[in-house]
DNA sequence: CTGTTAGCGCTTTCAC
DNA sequence: GTGAAAGCGCTAACAG
């Protein structure tokens, strides 16, 4: 049962040549070191026959490359998270390395461990969800010597590379086509203004607005719900908006979008004949809603690949100038939510 | 900007004592190995004041445990997969595990592959969603000594420990619900009876169906399509099974409900007027879609701690005997799509 | 109680 | 062209 893991030692006895030249074979570096044809072949062929598997620990312990990628997400079970896992996965495999994952639920001191943990797994490089109130580990992280970047948001006060969606492109479009339907008074809910994705979705409804000219009171009309309770909070903000005489609601992120959906079904209001919606995002339940949700749909995949080629860059070259943030345009979808 | 890592040679320096002392008081041996409590204070306060961060590769090579656990899903972009990623996040986090993951997409060999990846970076134990035809693999991992279990499915002709919902009594009770509410012609629908859950969730259609004596043609209205080019194929069996004159339809996964749900909203069919639906999985969309979907949600949580609390058994002691299929009972969850 | 030492499996420089 | 040997950072066995 117990079959013992063979390794480089054992091929080159079976051969009676040294370590060394089995190591240089496999590692496909014979024609640099003018190992001859017939050896290399004789090498390659006795390390399939006996099934062998490098140990990627020695290896990285000797040359320092570990060849793992951490990923730091808010919540791997959020599908949005959960795609963006699978494209980091896609591209990171291409490339010869694995990924690590871990949820930091928002909270930043998990985040922080969970950097660490990647630390001291040595990872060979980061993409980080960063959260409220991280700033401080970020920075510290700044000054180990491994590449990172920000996915999804940046970091308020950290200067560091990041991918993210326009997401003030996104609340404008979403915004104005609220009020080209005609719609009057329109709700903003939003997660937490201290997310600086979240933050700029907040903003392109907030200068749509002004454009219009609709909404002066606008700042009263923001609501703002923590991470935690969503469901009991959101539910009395969406109560005092609907008593403010909104007409239509603008959703910063699709939990709140669902959520509110919810809401709206219990009440009995109909969408879009009592009041209009959008949202940010596109889940899977935008568009089995009826009526489907009209969302902006952020582009996960192209968000993956820059972000990984950023961090290949500065794992080829650590003197790399930072690229800053890097905005990505989204997918706006009309459904008949409003 | 590059701060060098400091490891245990170095703080042994600073204090003037040995490595191996610094080690010991570091893991936290410092009793068995009756060190002096100022001196392990010292050592400590020592190591925080560095930022020692364990080089986690190292010790693996020396222990030969890594501290990983390795697993294979289907897809990790599927929200049920991408929940129960999170879970085993949670579990082994708490136990000190760190997880890697990779999506098989159903395919035999990209599963090898992942496996193999697994095996190389030494992971201390596997959870694996077994799929189609990976019995040879799975069956050469067993070969290997690292303890694995299967989770959600099991594989047949691999004799291994599993964690699965009771996917017949799923099937049983849904198939009952839609023949309670007088439903006389009940289609089936599912991915691949090569997935062992799959095959048991239409087996307790089945076995419903003849204790009603409804369908007696049962095995012609059972509808299969592989993993590739569901939407497509979907439709036209959806089309196939309406002129049969199906009045009702149970979907053995979420995917299949979901993308029939599109599918019958585009063709102006009514539910539940028109035709009734029960469908496996509880995802967002269901509860969601108007009518919500009635169907059977799966225990996720319970499985990843099943599994993971197998694992913990096999890696304490590989000689366990092996506890076979855990069959974990999952959850009716009543709506009005029937 | 504490220090020394021998590797874990691999890569890489340097001899021959 | 090939072998020998050092060493990555850590743990564990053994001295003292």
């Amino acid at each position: 049962m117990a079959k013992k893991r063979i390794k480089l030692v054992d091929i080159a006895n079976e051969l009676g040549v040294s370590v060394g030249l089995v190591s240089i074979v496999l590692s496909g570096k014979s024609r640099e070191n003018r190992i001859s044809d017939t050896l290399s072949k004789k090498v390659i062929e006795k390390a399939k026959e006996l099934g062998y598997q490098a140990n990627q620990m020695a290896r990285a312990l000797r040359t320092g490359k570990s060849g793992i990628i951490g990923l730091a997400v808010a919540d791997i079970a959020n599908p949005y998270f959960g795609k963006m896992a699978r494209f980091i996965e896609n591209e990171a495999s291409g490339l010869g390395y694995q990924v690590m994952f871990g949820s930091s639920d928002e909270d930043p001191k998990k985040l922080n461990d969970i950097i660490n943990v990647f630390l001291s797994r040595q990872v060979d490089a980061m993409l980080i969800v960063p959260v409220k109130k991280s700033q401080k580990y970020l920075m510290a992280l700044q000054e180990q010597s491994i590449p990172f970047v920000f996915v999804d948001r940046c970091c308020d006060g950290v200067s560091e590379d990041a991918v993210t969606t326009n997401n003030f492109e996104g609340g404008y479009q979403l915004c104005n086509v609220l009020i080209k339907r005609g719609y009057k008074k329109i709700g903003a809910f939003v997660y937490d203004t201290g997310l600086t994705n979240n933050n700029q979705r907040i903003k392109g409804y907030t200068s749509a607005l002004k454009e219009s000219e609709l909404n002066d009171d606008s700042e009263n009309l923001i609501f703002e719900t923590g991470f935690k309770h969503v469901e009991t909070r959101l539910e009395s903000m969406l109560k005092s908006a609907l008593k403010k005489g909104c007409d239509a609601f603008f959703f910063a992120n699709n939990k709140l979008g669902i959520q509110s959906l919810k809401y709206f079904d219990k009440m009995n209001i109909k969408i879009p004949q009592d009041i209009g919606i959008v949202s940010f995002d596109n889940p899977e339940s935008f568009q089995v809603a009826k009526p489907g949700v009209t969302c902006f749909e952020q582009p996960i995949a192209n968000i993956c690949v820059k972000a990984i080629s950023i961090l290949v860059d500065k794992m080829d070259d650590a003197s790399k100038p930072k690229v800053g943030e890097v905005l990505l345009s989204g997918n706006l979808i009309i459904r008949e939510s409003c």
